[in-house]
Parts: structure tokens; sequence; C-alpha cells
DNA sequence: TAGATTGTTAATCGATTAACAATC
DNA sequence: TAGATTGTTAATCGATTAACAATC
């Protein structure tokens, strides 16, 4: 009998809560706040303290009865959930605004993931760097992607480009891909697109607003 | 007994469901493609036939039996089922890369939504336009939010201004915010807040590629 | 101690899937 | 007609919530 269970136990609605604490949790640290009840929690996320616990619950993580969870701790254990501990590559595709975006601002860095490359097409940009990323020639992708053991990548180019992009990425080995373009990519069963269609997220804020 | 079912009628789950069908439809109608059957979406899609009937059957569209549905009739009824013929203003709060990636890209106009302002603060893009969109002073945003009646807002602002924006925001109307901020927000019951960090996006697609 | 809060199971609720009659 | 496919209900599955004993 192995001492933790498996990973890949945590349910796809466990794993968003859970990497959306470590958020909270982080800013709570940040304003100095070292301790939170599951109730503190659920009030700034959104949910209620029941599923909170529940949540914490499947990590195996152990909070003090009567006093709440210790945030440091909890941050901890909810990363050794997440897999955050062993660092990944990965690389943007596409260097339009969002490529930009996502290749200057987000922390990947301060949670298991390395921005090792990213790709452009325009040789205005080619070899320029963002965010202390340099941009390379789409033409070398297959290559980088091999050298630097890139296993994800997110994925925003034009359309008409993305699907031919993504079988050269997965190709090269690429295991997961975050699709920002606008078309259903088709992909071999070994890999996973999770796909992140911001109009969508418009339709479904807008359907709400409209009840 | 009213004839339709009343709005809010549909879960999460399905209307995030149906607003990818929709594009793929599209996607569909593009490639000349006029009938599809509940299978051929659900592969498409990534999910089971009968869930696609399900959720069919909920907006009360009618297929033919034996011959599937016909693409440019379910977009109808699907935009109907999510409230898109009624248009709604938006507006993007923040014009750093994300901000100009959404104001520029995404087709709001398709969709039954218009992008009627975007603001910021630097006095070096004040008045200029990107995708059609004048960009405003941040200072003027309460005064143009009443004015064009937006009720809708995408937070791209910075983490330390973005609850003081949100506040304005929803002082001067707006009911419904799409975060891109990587901080939580209060906000009062009546408006409805959606999370979009991408960092979690990537915690989430790491943690499947690493089972 | 009394009060607060977790840990954990059980109960409930809702979403997904299966099944198949109806229909073209 | 036979075959394909929907429409719709029922069965199953999984996720959320409730409850409360245990504990600090």
């Amino acid at each position: 009998m192995p001492p933790k269970k498996p990973s890949g136990t945590l349910s796809p609605p466990v794993i968003q809560r859970l990497s959306e604490y470590l958020l909270i949790l982080e800013q709570f640290i940040a304003q100095e706040q070292e301790v939170v009840s599951s109730r503190a929690l659920a009030t700034v996320y959104g949910n209620n303290s029941s599923q909170v616990r529940h949540d914490i619950f499947q990590i195996e993580h152990k909070g003090s009865q009567s006093h709440g969870y210790l945030c440091s701790e909890l941050i901890k254990d909810i990363r050794i959930a997440l897999n955050l501990q062993n660092e990944k590559n990965l690389c943007v595709i596409g260097m339009g605004n969002l490529g930009r975006a996502i290749t200057a601002h987000v922390p990947f860095d301060r949670y298991g993931m390395k921005l090792s490359a990213s790709f452009d097409v325009d040789p205005n940009v080619i070899g320029k760097k963002i965010g202390g990323v340099e941009i390379f020639n789409s033409d070398d992708m297959s290559n980088i992607i091999k050298e630097q053991n890139i296993t994800m990548a997110a994925l925003c180019v034009p359309a008409s480009r993305a699907q031919k992009t993504c079988d050269l990425a997965i190709h090269a080995g690429v295991k997961g891909i975050l699709n920002y373009s606008r078309i259903r990519l088709k992909v071999p069963e070994h890999v996973s697109v999770h796909y992140e269609q911001i109009i969508c997220s418009f339709m479904q804020l807008s359907y709400k607003c409209s009840l």
C-alpha cells in the first residue's frame, strides 16, 4: 500500500479550486495574515466552508482543529498536491498582443513552470526578448522544443495557422496545449488541450447578466 | 403558464458547452457543412452524443430525426437561448497587452455584444484607437459607462489598481466583470465576477500533464 | 472549561450517461 | 422498408452540502 494516494486522484473542479485557493493564500501572506479558517477562505473564494474543508481533506493537509489553517503550510501542501514542485518547461507560440501579455506578465516561475522560449514568424520580433524570454523563429520550433524539453505550449497564433503549428509542437514533444486560437484542434489521444476561448467567457458572463 | 421556460434555466456547464458548440457550428458553416449529427458534434467537442442531445433538448431546438441538426438553425436557437440577440455594451479597462488583445481581436459584435469603450491611464495611448475602439481617460470612466449604458467590463489593470477600478465601474453601473487581474475582488451581491486567472489554467494543464 | 474550528462520513443534489421508443 | 438519428426519460455517477464528533 502506497503512503500517498496516487497522483491523478483529484477531480477537475477540485484542482481548479485548489489553484485559486493558492493565489488567495498568497494574497493573505502578502497581507501578513498567517492563519485562515475554512470559513474565511470560503468567503473570499465565494463558496462555503464545507467545500473548502472537503477540498483540503482530499490533499491530506492537516490544519489545527479550533484554530484554522496555517497559510504557509497549506500553500506548501497545495503545491505538492498540484505537482508544482518539479519544474516543467513551456513555451508561448505567437507573439501578438496575447502572446506578449502571457510572456511578460504571467508569473510561471512562482508555480513550478519555466517559460523557456517563445516563437513568432515575424522577422521584426525574432531575436528580441520579452520579459526576459527570447523570441525564436517558428521555423526552429521543433528543435528548440526538443532541446529544452518543453512539454506545454500556449497557442496564441491566428486560427489559420493554429492546426499546423499545433501539429508541429506535438510532434516535437509537447503534451499539453492551452489553446487561445479560435478553432478546435485535432490532436492525438495522449495530448491534452484546454480551450481558452475568451469570447465564450464573455458569453457566459453576458448570460448571467441578462437574468 | 409561460410558453417558454424562464431564462436563467440553463446551468453553468450547459451554458459553457452551448457557447462552444456555437463556435464549432460556425466553423462547420464556414466549411460549407450544413448538417451535423449529435455524434459528429460530440466528436469535435470532445464529449458524447448523449450529452449533446441533452444540451440541445434543453434549449428546445428541434432537429430532424434521422438526419441530424441543421447548423444554421441550431446556431439561431443557441443564440436565442444564450440571450445573444439583444445587444449589450461592454468596455475593456486597462490597455496593456492583454487589454489590447481583447480589444483588437475578440469578435464581440458577432455575439450580441458591443465593445463601446476602452480605458487607460497612460496619456500616450488616450485618444488613440485600437480595433476601431477609442481609448478614453480612466478618469472619465464613470461618465462614459453611464452615457453608453455599459453593463459589462473586462478588467485588465494591474493588481494594485484592480479593486479601486472595479469599485468605480460598478458604481457607474457595471453588472458583470471578467477579471483578468490577479486579485480577488470585493463586489456587492448584484454584481457577477468571473475570474480568468491565466496562471490557474496553466496549473490545471500542468496537473493533467503530470499524471 | 467553553467556544471555535477541523476532519470525516452520510445525505442530498445535480449532472452525465444509458437506453430506447419515435420518427424521418 | 431498413437504417440512422433524434427526443426524452430513467439510471447512474459524481460533486456539493450538511451534520456532528473530535479536538485544541
